[in-house]
DNA sequence: GCCCTAATTTAGGTAAACCTAAAAAATAGG
DNA sequence: CCTATTTTTTAGGTTTACCTAAATTAGGGC
């Protein structure tokens, strides 16, 4: 019976690869876990026979495992969490792909479910639909709607529309003449020291970090 | 000698837990540590003798310890990631408080210096600034600049003004005669099921989350 | 200056997460 | 169907992070 408290998060990992390697009904082979998780057989075998203990996986000796009804929820949830973490941090924040995932893979195993809902809406994602099953990779591909970022968190050489400026002072107006105004495309040529070099219709120029975050951008 | 590879999540609370402790000159005593972090002062008397090994703390038995230069860093580090993430959670998400002073203590171990440095500037933070020294709590303190978030991620009962609508449709004319337009005060009193109960000058109405998403407030 | 107590450390134990090497079981080929 | 090879497991080791109980040290009171 598996208890209530927290599994550790290789205990979460490994049912994470158990699930990716789990195609059609078979069992998961320890050396192919092995293979995946860069561990060594021996402590595969160690770690399956605990998660077997606490009835996340079926593993008989020498055939393999597979995920129960709660080892495939563990897997589901973790699965999600991953996936918004990932987008969080690519689409938002602007993170590359490799250190993303990366970073994700290592978050997704302390968030709570009240910071993983509130994340999901974040991402403008309707939690009830995500938590669906097998929603996951559908999602990663489809959910391409466009997202609003100040120009402060793009990243260099990407381009997109002007959606907004905060506050129209005299600064919005000069912004205007150089062609920072709503609907307007801008391209973030380059971001260094604080300094934001754009590309506009009108031409080139530079802004600081403040202006930037004021600038809302959709892509 | 500290080594290149990654500390340990006990590791870098220990380290979290000196140097708040750490008051004037003064070494912090292992039982101090010992209450703070819930662990047995043999325990933490195991721990600071392997971060003494490190070159982290500077020990001596039976007279407590104190951070060497490394360690006040690796301090400072995490300290700096446990406030942005914290902020992160509180301000953009609208994770409450406790919750999200814990959470963020489970990440703070797993950023990066990047993912760090983009979710600096994406909470509008000049990341330069932020890393000096002893800067962390006063801006907590006063950086209290206005943040727009959707609505869609407000918490209940909070008020803000609308900052904006995207998307000038049907929709925002309908929501303009609600009271849902730039420059109002809006209130959430309740969100449930994806429904979102607000009042504003107009009086009381729901709409759902994809609509809440596009209505930004400053809070 | 010595003793007593409180703080601290040492000694020794456990569980998890890894390892290597050796043993056992499954499978594949003839 | 039997053996050789591959896969898997068992046995036993290490390190980290915890523990308890026993030994040691520091410091205050007299």
């Amino acid at each position: 019976m598996a208890s209530m408290d927290a599994l550790s998060e290789s205990a979460e990992m490994m049912i994470k690869n158990i699930n990716e390697l789990a195609a059609d009904e078979k069992r998961v082979r320890t050396s192919d876990l092995a293979m995946k998780t860069d561990l060594k057989p021996a402590t595969v075998t160690e770690m399956i026979q605990r998660l077997g203990d606490l009835g996340l996986v079926d593993y008989e000796a020498y055939h393999g495992v597979h995920l129960t009804k709660q080892g495939q929820h563990v897997a589901d949830v973790i699965e999600h969490r991953f996936n918004i973490l990932e987008r969080f941090l690519t689409e938002i924040l602007g993170v590359e792909g490799n250190e993303a995932a990366e970073v994700a893979c290592r978050m997704e195993h302390v968030l709570t479910r009240d910071v993983e809902h509130k994340l999901t809406t974040f991402l403008g994602i309707d939690p009830k639909k995500e938590s669906e099953l097998f929603c996951h990779k559908i999602n990663i591909e489809e959910n391409k709607e466009p997202r609003y970022l100040p120009l402060s968190n793009f990243n260099e050489g990407k381009m997109g529309t002007v959606k907004l400026i905060f506050e129209d002072n005299e600064l919005s107006k000069i912004l205007s003449e150089q062609g920072v105004k709503p609907g307007n495309k801008i391209m973030l040529k380059k971001k260094e020291d604080n300094i934001y070099n754009v590309e506009t219709e009108e031409g080139n120029f530079s802004l600081d970090r403040e202006t930037a975050s004021k600038i809302i951008i959709q892509n």
